[in-house]
DNA sequence: CTGTATCCGAACCGATACTG
DNA sequence: CAGTATCGGTTCGGATACAG
């Protein structure tokens, strides 16, 4: 397991600098983490039913929702009626992201408490 | 441990994106991770160093420090030489992140790798 | 219904010069 | 030496209209 912290690396350093560098990339964009959500926890979803529920502009949920599908997090399928709708789906490799998502939970959490507590002391 | 992916959260669901934003938004900026790596790792660090070391102009580092010291990961002590010098530090609690870090450390590790075979085969 | 084109303002980042 | 002021380029997100 690779530590970003220890004083001992050099090339395992970079590596995993370039790690989280990617991570944070693919996370990157103001509502992708709250699409990933809703598409977890409510299921598939058409693209006018997310541009309702998340309230974002048709631009800028595409453009997500591509990228999220570049990187294998969502998918697009489009179905045959007439006119054509397109439904969208998180994968099950989305779910890789929950540790992710757990680590980032329990520190803003705990940070956010942290903060106020350094807040009241001054 | 609240879950953001599961379907019965409600107001712990809120809870939990906020915790995921307010750590999104405390890491966030190009060289907020690098320069805590390089502070956590190599130590203390003056100004003039991390702006050569980590060759960013000083009118971003300023902005990236504060904004660390903010958010308690750095602290900045102000040494009486002449002319003065000032030292910035990673704080104890910096480390806590590391839980973070590890976690994106090895998802974005495994990402590339299921990206790359994606793409190959296409 | 699903997107894209266009336009706009805001935020971000960098280079440079300058102040204390 | 440490940090800020100023300017300029680029990216980002939002509103709206429109095309397929």
């Amino acid at each position: 397991m690779v530590n970003l912290l220890q004083a001992d690396c050099k090339t395992d350093c970079k590596k995993a600098q370039a790690a989280v560098q990617d991570t944070l990339y693919v996370v990157n964009g103001k509502w992708k983490m709250g699409l990933l959500s809703i598409l977890i926890n409510s299921g598939t979803k058409r693209f006018g039913e997310l541009v309702r529920e998340a309230e974002i502009s048709p631009r800028i949920l595409s453009k997500e929702l591509q990228e999220l599908e570049m990187n294998l997090l969502v998918t697009r399928k489009v179905c045959d009626t007439k006119p054509v709708t397109v439904e969208y789906s998180a994968t099950p490799y989305s779910k890789s992201l929950m540790e992710v998502i757990d680590a980032m939970v329990r520190w803003g959490t705990r940070h956010r408490e942290m903060v106020a507590a350094a807040a009241a002391n001054s």
